[in-house]
DNA sequence: CGTGACTTTGAGCAGATTCAAGTCTTGTGG
DNA sequence: CCACAAGACTTGAATCTGCTCAAAGTCACG
């Protein structure tokens, strides 16, 4: 059934349970959506923005850059990704939001919104996709803050993959990573050149491989124990009154050999 | 007549402004308080967490450790910071709060936020507090991620400064700094050999002086340009049916200049 | 099939770390 | 109130991780 919806139904199900009139409500607003070029300003720095943004193929990020061009990528914007403008103060923004590849995008109107919000279920799920934002954003904090390059790039594609999987993105053990090295370096805090050298570290240790645009992970529990990866941060592991996260095994989250089975 | 009160009341205040009653309201949490030593846990990762815990002397910190012990700092508390534990989703903390110095720190109750949550001035200053730790939070990120380490004390002091203006703790172009270089590098993501290091260059620079747990900023305008600090996601910069926060020379946020004078 | 964008590789360099020793501060107990 | 001990700060030397500059190789697309 789900796979009938695109990710932006699918993700917002998943964290808090919807009703069929909800769906109906936010698959017209995957319905409407427009495609972009990669390098595109979705939203810029200053910006007063209102409304909210879906991205519903391709990859987006939350930027910011320094007065000599540097970018700091701050997060990823992945197919169900969703940014709510409204829920800014002050509906300004303190940072920007381009793409990374081509992407199909969704921009939903204030008014729009405003019908969205009646839809309590929508809220919640709303609501706890910021939080898990919130907590991403902590996670990459201490990445960037205390781990080495290699182990930078593994963690970065634990969560790709986690997230990735939970809007269907994941074939097997790969998934179509649509960013240049350039951009990881960005994200990262490296440079490119050593972003590469880390990479074929990684790969010729056998824990991951790429081919063309897509990630394949060879070895993901060695690739979450190099990355220190414990996916917990991006569930919401137990909602009021809503279902529970944690794995039949009892262990909160997903464990190594979990991560491993596509869904 | 700000004065009179704590730094908790005073922060609300300034963030939405309140009225008297909820004035009185909030320096009752203030004064039922409790001293805590230096080092003590508040909050422990994975804690099942309620109510709010507000800081009214002394600086905590949000922080997570990695298995190897290594600690990164996310978020100083300073007086008048409070921890919204009811907003988590889950109520599941995904990080810890410790003292970094001796702090008086009061505990509220759920019973008691619920109460505070019938203020609807109230509520949009936690609110707009929420958002601008979250904005500190991605600027953080961008200090990590591509700074120097010269540059992120820069900008870690120019935002401390600001913060503790806000709550009347600067005197002149000093403010007490109750951490050790330990606590700096685990805040900057460097060792504290090199934090000592830094810290001399700005000496040696003409920029600061440090006198016990006193820091003094001689040099603003080139602090703040060493870190490239721009004050703006401080502020509630425009609120809805709220005060304007822009300066009357017309630049949004502070100028080098305008962080020179002591409130 | 050529051009531009992206990736890969090398060599030398710089910023930050590690290890280690020594000095200064601070708090505590006698 | 002093002396001692523990904690915090400072400094040096060697090392290492990641950066810069530069060039060559690869891939995709017109």
């Amino acid at each position: 059934m789900d796979e009938l919806h695109g990710p932006f139904v699918r993700k917002l199900d998943a964290l808090g349970p919807l009703q069929t009139a909800d769906k109906i409500a936010l698959a017209a607003i995957e319905a409407d959506a427009k495609y972009v070029q990669s390098g595109t300003d979705l939203i810029r720095d200053d910006d007063r923005a209102e409304g909210m943004i879906v991205v519903l193929e391709g990859f987006a990020c939350r930027y910011k850059r320094r007065k000599n061009g540097q970018r700091q990528i701050m997060a990823y914007l992945v197919p169900g990704d969703v940014c709510d403008l409204d829920a800014l103060d002050l509906n300004r923004m303190d940072h920007a939001i381009g793409t990374l590849s081509n992407c199909r995008v969704a921009r939903i109107k204030p008014d729009v919104v405003s019908d969205l919000r009646l839809r309590p279920a929508v809220i919640q799920a709303l609501q706890t996709a910021a939080r898990v934002d919130e907590a991403t954003l902590r996670v990459w904090l201490v990445n960037l803050g205390c781990r080495s390059a290699v182990e930078r790039l593994a963690h970065l594609f634990c969560e790709l993959f986690v997230r990735l999987r939970s809007v269907g993105l994941v074939q097997g053990n790969s998934f179509l990573l649509p960013v240049i090295q350039y951009d990881l370096a960005d994200t990262t805090g490296m440079t490119t050149v050593h972003v590469n050298r880390s990479l074929g570290a990684l790969k010729r240790a056998g824990l991951i491989g790429r081919k063309g645009k897509h990630l394949t992970i060879f070895d993901m529990p060695r690739l979450m124990s190099v990355g220190e990866f414990q996916p917990d941060y991006l569930y919401a592991r137990k909602q009021v009154g809503g279902r529970d996260h944690s794995l039949p095994n009892g262990t909160a989250g997903l464990t190594a050999t979990d991560a491993l089975i596509p869904v």
